[in-house]
DNA sequence: ATAGGGTTAG
């Protein structure tokens, strides 16, 4: 029996094991009986938990003879792990009614799932709770409700808590520079930054993550490499989430000759670290690359996973060739891939992408299981080919599955419209999206409106339409009236919208080239040429110098 | 005597 204890507890606090292991040892710990040991019994139901047993777990726990709040909080924090937020909460009320009292672990471990089953009203009854329990000035609760906070968007709500907690540990410290990094406000991030090194307070590989996120335009790419210059310093850079980070950090910033150092220098990168370096070829604009990684980490021996796919899907769907798309098709079925909902869908997009709208229907039409983001992305290529009243069916039998459509079945929908220039069905469906469905239209449903409205020559409707939404209305939006405005030759509405769009946007190059297009079109040369002369960068000169070639074939 | 936990990436 001693033995036996032995053995158990050697093997407990391992986090892997096999899975024959693994039930020789639940067999062990049946015949034991090792579980009605208070100590035990938490460690047992960790391992449990661990190897996705939460069944045993429950067992373990309804039978154990004393239930002691690390009992309690191992069993709350299984079924939160697995995303059983209902259990999670229900066990969590019980225990409320016991004489067992919540400890902050208890707290922040039900903190986290109200966090990340977005309850905003239970997160603030559990704030309470805590509060009332004398918790308020934990640290451990406190990290836990900043980046609960932060994370259903409330950052000032988590930099309140930040700043009531006596106590600010390094975990405190990262939960809020991560927040701020969150919601993309870096500056904030590296001014808490500075306050923590003024407090003697070390750094580490979390820090520096949360302080990266932030950064996500090539305009701070000096900010992200100085905080490169920062991790090398610290020797953070070996750190696997460090270097992921930082190759993402580099690719959204658009230096992927930067991105790809970082990469080569590491070691070993894991999964995630080759899918930022590919998804970043992919993002700007370099499929090829993105496939020739894809490659190389097949070479390798590493086997990839549903989310990579996805992203190496999305790279083949960008180029006219369908022959690496079915590549990686081919890949998906040897390696038993097709039942994930995101390959699948993927893979749809990629076959409608490529002219193969077939293939793609018969992707969706065998899928065990289609949810509605596989009815998207079934709608958004039926709409690419000028299906729209497939389109319509489609949503049709998504009702009739009694599935729930999103923002994007309506923005697949919208596109389909916008493609087969139907009016008066694009009207309709974006009056039910927010009558019937309840769904505040976002700036990709109202860019498709103003194109839908404006191509069909109701630039007028288009323009009022716009001039009805509250401000700030982004840039987006007016620049699709614009390029309307360009089909439709009317160089009037283009000037004032352009001058919306020059108050508003930080990409005033871009919209001058377009204005000075138009003007050009329109056989203004005059106006085109004083547009023209307020450019000096040479790229922009070149693209205005092909727009007047456009201009001129036209009138010619 | 031992025990659990709060913050990071594609």
């Amino acid at each position: 029996m001693f033995l036996h204890f032995h053995l158990l507890h050697l093997d407990l606090s391992k986090v892997y094991l096999s899975l024959s292991r693994a039930k020789q040892l639940h067999a062990l710990i049946l015949k034991t009986h090792l579980s009605h040991d208070p100590f035990y019994a938490t460690r047992i139901v960790r391992f449990y938990a661990v190897n996705g047993d939460l069944h045993s777990a429950c067992k373990l726990f309804d039978e154990s003879p004393s239930q002691s709040v690390y009992l309690w909080n191992s069993i709350i924090r299984a079924h939160a792990q697995a995303h059983k937020f209902e259990e999670a909460f229900s066990l969590f009320t019980k225990m409320l009614r016991t004489e067992i009292r919540p400890d902050n672990f208890t707290y922040a471990c039900i903190i986290r799932a109200c966090s990340e089953s977005f309850d905003l009203e239970g997160l603030k009854l559990v704030h309470c709770g805590v509060t009332v329990s004398g918790l308020g000035l934990d640290s451990i609760c406190s990290s836990a409700l900043v980046t609960a906070y932060s994370k259903l968007g409330l950052v000032d709500e988590a930099s309140r808590v930040f700043y009531g907690t006596p106590q600010q540990d390094l975990v405190l410290w990262n939960s809020i520079i991560s927040a701020y990094g969150n919601c993309g406000r870096w500056d904030k991030g590296l001014q808490l930054f500075s306050e923590m090194r003024s407090m003697e307070m070390m750094p580490d590989g979390y820090t520096i993550v949360g302080l990266l996120l932030g950064l996500s335009d090539s305009s701070l790419i000096t900010i992200g490499q100085g905080l490169h210059g920062l991790c090398l310093k610290c020797n953070l850079d070996s750190n696997a989430h460090v270097s992921s980070v930082l190759v993402s950090m580099y690719s959204r910033c658009m230096c992927m000759n930067s991105a790809h150092r970082v990469f080569s220098g590491l070691f070993q990168p894991d999964l995630v670290t080759w899918s930022a370096l590919i998804t970043g070829y992919s993002q700007s604009g370099d499929y090829g690359k993105a496939l020739f990684f894809f490659k190389n980490l097949n070479m390798e021996g590493k086997k990839a996973d549903s989310i990579l796919i996805a992203s190496v899907l999305a790279a083949a769907a960008q180029i006219a060739n369908v022959g690496p798309g079915c590549e990686i098709h081919a890949y998906v079925l040897r390696h038993g891939l097709e039942s994930h909902v995101m390959i699948s869908s993927a893979l749809i997009a990629m076959y409608s992408k490529c002219g193969f709208l077939g293939m793609g229907t018969r992707v969706f039409e065998i899928m065990p299981e289609k949810n509605i983001i596989s009815y998207n992305s079934l709608i958004l290529g039926l709409g690419l080919h000028g299906l729209a009243s497939e389109a319509f069916r489609m949503f049709d039998e998504i009702l009739r599955n009694g599935l729930k459509p999103d923002e994007y079945t309506f923005t697949a929908l919208l596109g389909a419209c916008c493609h087969a220039g139907i009016v008066k069905d694009g009207r309709e469906i974006f009056r039910r999206m927010k009558d019937e469905f309840c769904i505040q239209p976002r700036t990709e449903h109202y860019v498709h409106m103003v194109k839908l409205l404006g191509m069909e020559g109701g630039l007028e409707e288009a323009y009022n339409l716009i001039l009805s939404l509250p401000e700030p209305v982004d840039c987006g939006i007016w620049g699709a009236l614009l390029l309307c405005c360009d089909v439709c030759g009317n160089s009037e509405l283009a000037e004032i919208v352009a001058q919306r769009l020059f108050e508003s946007s930080s990409e005033k190059g871009a919209y001058r080239v377009m204005l000075s297009n138009i003007y050009a079109g329109d056989g203004r040369w005059d106006d085109a040429k004083k547009l023209r002369d307020h450019m000096t960068e040479g790229k922009l000169r070149k693209i205005t110098g092909l727009s007047w070639i456009k201009g001129f074939s036209r009138s010619a």
